[in-house]
DNA sequence: CATTCGAGCTTTTTT
DNA sequence: AGCTCGAATG
């Protein structure tokens, strides 16, 4: 069988000019393995050895990209395989695009349709398409989000009889990912699990939107993986011609895969095993949505006869700051254990500066970021990473009284926004009148007078008749039911929507875009709409209309929409960039700002109550990207205060800042600019003061000091951990304060917003209290003071 | 059925 | 503090 045989791609795909043993020729031949040049000895072993499993361990900064699409290229240039014979994961969509691009580069065009090169989701997509009845969908299934997610599961829990308040749809949408990411069909939910959301009936709902989502022939994000897992699974001769398909599997940034992502990649490397997974252990920061460092780490035990190479040869950043993130990973334990090199020159040490506060940060920054600028900086090769998303408001407010150009990276996704899901929605619906979850979306924005009311007689008779919502419109058009008025919008309604639906094959479809937006009076809804951000969502329709024209039919775009649209950031003029840690993962920038390294914030309080060990490993390795996202500048700071929820509370220095080894980092006083060789005692002295807030190797020492004062120092974060009772940090148990209060039970309290009262009981830190005025409450102790 | 007010929550984010 | 969601209200 020829092996272009295997594409059915569609039509844009032409088979090579050249046999693939011609490719091969030309590349010896001429210039067409440049692609080997200049390449350090790990890295062409990387790309050279293909047969059999291979785990490249790619430190930050180490060439991880350039191996993948050399390797890519090398097998295309020496005829090993067709470029449909080349399965390559990435998982998002920026870094598939990115290696497309760069595959094109290297082999000039040839790269042109290679079909399976995507992220995980996109290519699930594709092969469950193509099989979609062999497990219960038809093949032109839509794809849900998260939102239609949780509307859908609200329904589910709704016909359960659920209080959704005590077990909102959100927790069990996280719980039910979370089974999907794991592998877990319905039927293989450990009981125990099942039985812990609304008492005992988790894995029967589960079961039961799964039923929904078939119903409406959709799949949430989940699904794609596990689904098609399922057809593997359950379909051998399917999964066998997609093992002999691929011939060689690439998959990047292995660390982050999950579990049902590994068991995809492991049945379909058992048919050619040449498998080649480029991760680095040290980077995994995605553990809590589901990404299993232990696939990385257990590599050799999965793929028997594995190679494992290493690179470690930096090519980013200078020598103190690899020096700096090296000595700050080491502390933590099961790595498979890297250093990274540089034979560059040392750099500036990286900073560290202790502030006041947020607003101190945020003007201190501002100013070193001007001060590089009159040396001749390029903003855009400034970012400054922040470890929650919070954090960003103050430099933004900052930035905009400096007239400082910025940009923020992440936020809100361009098509998640309500107007976009709302235009998508009628889109949805005109490309398929029986989407019931676009149906509802829509079917009163803008108002008809179609409320709750008249929707729940169109669902009762849709689940009656196991019809669509829009057919059982059809029907109660012409029924009694409904109150003149209702049926006469719905009436409407309809007629509008069969024009529409007419309309899709007549007009492009970024004109049928307008004319349905136009038509149903939406646009005007926000033209009328005298709030601030209306302008701005009209703007963005016209963005999305715009969108659309660049592809060939509707529901390639709508394909496309749900899977790989992301917010390209028109990204015009030189910026400094502010954004998370985890988004800045796979960047680099000359100079790079690291506030808010403060206990609680960063390493994250959460991650430590909910993940222990684990979870400080997790902020650690976070730490380590933000680090080794410097070339030149890393510079860190945290604050004395810091406000959290409105709250102003004083913070204790991150612990990650004395994992810094001293002889590579400057600890300065930002607000003079003074450079202190030696912080070891002078700082601590000064801590109590709060006039000088360095941070020290003997932090500790305050920090157990602060424990003997908790009683009314107590933090925040600590007293946060303290309410959710007994809690595991570095294995050990931190204890609720052991005096369980200080207020005793007849004591008289004070609370700011209940006034006056007489304590009824104590339990640890919460108090019953009668208040004079309010009557009985439950308060927590540190929310009232002694009357 | 639409609007308004109050209660609860609040890390990170891709697909 | 500020936002989102749901219930009470007109």
């Amino acid at each position: 069988m020829s092996p272009d045989n295997f594409e059915e791609s569609g039509p844009g795909y032409a088979p090579p000019a050249v046999r693939p043993g011609g490719i091969a020729a030309r590349a010896s031949a001429g210039a067409g393995s440049r692609y080997l040049d200049g390449l350090n000895p790990e890295q062409r072993a990387a790309v050279e050895t293909l047969d059999g499993p291979l785990l490249v361990l790619a430190g930050a900064g180490t060439g991880k990209t350039r191996v993948l699409t050399s390797r890519i290229a090398h097998i295309l240039a020496t005829g090993r395989a067709f470029p449909s014979q080349v399965l390559a994961v990435t998982f998002t969509n920026k870094a598939a695009r990115e290696m497309k691009e760069r595959i094109a580069v290297l082999i000039g065009g040839a790269a042109e349709g290679m079909p399976w090169l995507g992220t995980f989701h996109a290519i699930s997509t594709k092969i469950l398409r193509r099989h979609a009845e062999l497990v219960g969908l038809k093949n032109s299934f839509t794809i849900i989000d998260t939102d239609d997610q949780i509307r859908l599961l609200k329904q589910v829990l709704q016909a359960e009889n659920i209080d959704d308040k005590r077990w909102p749809a959100r927790t069990l949408a996280y719980q039910i990912d979370n089974w999907k990411n794991r592998g877990l069909d319905p039927a293989h939910v450990p009981a125990g699990e099942a039985a812990a959301f609304a008492d005992g009936k988790g894995g029967k709902l589960y079961q039961h939107y799964q039923d929904r989502l078939k119903a409406l022939n959709a799949a949430d994000f989940g699904d794609l993986l596990l689904e098609s897992l399922r057809l593997f699974r359950e379909h051998p001769d399917v999964l066998k011609q997609y093992q002999e398909r691929f011939r060689y599997m690439l998959v990047d940034e292995y660390q982050d895969t999950n579990t049902v992502q590994y068991l995809w990649l492991k049945l379909l490397a058992q048919g050619r095993n040449n498998i080649c997974c480029v991760g680095d252990d040290d980077q995994s920061i995605y553990g809590w949505r589901g990404a299993d460092v232990d696939n990385i780490l257990r590599f050799e035990k999965d793929f028997p006869g594995a190679k494992i190479i290493r690179l470690e040869r930096n090519y980013r950043s200078t020598g103190h700051i690899l020096d700096v993130a090296a000595g700050l990973i080491a502390h933590n334990q099961g790595r498979l254990g890297k250093t990274l090199f540089t034979d560059g020159e040392k750099g500036d040490k990286p900073t560290v500066s202790g502030v006041w506060d947020s607003e101190e940060e945020a003007r201190v920054i501002g100013e070193e970021i001007e001060q590089l600028q009159r040396q001749g900086a390029r903003l855009d090769e400034v970012a400054i990473l922040v470890r929650a998303s919070f954090q960003m408001r103050e430099f933004e407010e900052r930035f905009i009284t400096l007239g400082l150009p910025y940009r923020v990276i992440g936020g809100p996704r361009f098509y998640e926004r309500a107007e976009i899901r709302d235009a998508l929605a009628y889109l949805r619906l005109v490309a398929q009148n029986d989407d019931d979850l676009a149906f509802e979306r829509i079917i009163n924005v803008p108002k008809r007078g179609l409320g709750d009311a008249s929707l729940q007689m169109l669902h009762d008779h849709a689940r009656r008749e196991h019809i669509s919502l829009s057919q059982a419109a059809r029907i109660m058009i012409e029924t009694e039911e409904l109150k003149p008025k209702q049926r006469q919008a719905l009436r409407d309604f309809l007629a509008d929507l069969d024009r529409w639906t007419g309309l899709v094959e007549q007009k492009p479809q970024g004109e049928l875009a307008e004319t349905i937006l136009e038509e149903s009076g939406y646009t005007d809804m926000w033209q009328k709409d005298r709030t601030a951000e209306a302008a701005g969502r009209l703007e963005n329709l016209k963005e999305l209309v715009r969108a659309m024209e660049e592809f060939p039919s509707l529901t390639a775009f709508l394909e496309h929409i749900s899977l790989v649209m992301d917010a390209d950031s028109a990204d015009a003029g030189a910026r400094v960039s502010i954004m998370t840690l985890h988004a800045a993962k796979g960047l680099e920038f000359e100079t790079v700002f690291l506030p808010g390294w403060e206990e609680g914030l960063f390493p994250h309080q959460r991650s430590l109550d909910e993940q222990g060990r684990a979870g400080l490993e997790e902020e650690r390795r976070l730490a380590y990207v933000g680090l080794t996202r410097a070339k030149r500048r890393a510079k860190i700071y945290f604050a004395t205060n810091r406000r959290i929820r409105g709250l102003w509370q004083t913070t204790i220095p991150s612990r990650f800042l004395d994992e810094l080894s001293e002889a590579h980092v400057e600890v300065v006083d930002s607000a003079s600019g003074r450079s202190y060789g030696n912080y070891a005692q002078s700082r601590f002295a000064n801590m109590d003061t709060y006039r000088s807030p360095y941070a020290t190797p003997g932090w500790q020492r305050a920090q157990r000091r602060s424990a003997e004062t908790q009683g009314e120092a107590r933090s925040n974060w600590q007293d946060s951990a303290a309410r959710r009772g007994p809690l595991t940090i570095e294995g050990e148990l931190v204890a609720k304060s052991s005096a369980s209060s200080s207020f005793g039970k007849g004591a008289r309290v004070f609370h700011m917003k209940f006034g006056p009262g007489t304590v009824a009981a104590v339990d640890g830190n919460k108090l019953t209290v009668d208040f004079d005025k309010a009557g009985r409450k439950m308060v927590l102790e540190s929310f009232v003071q002694a009357a």
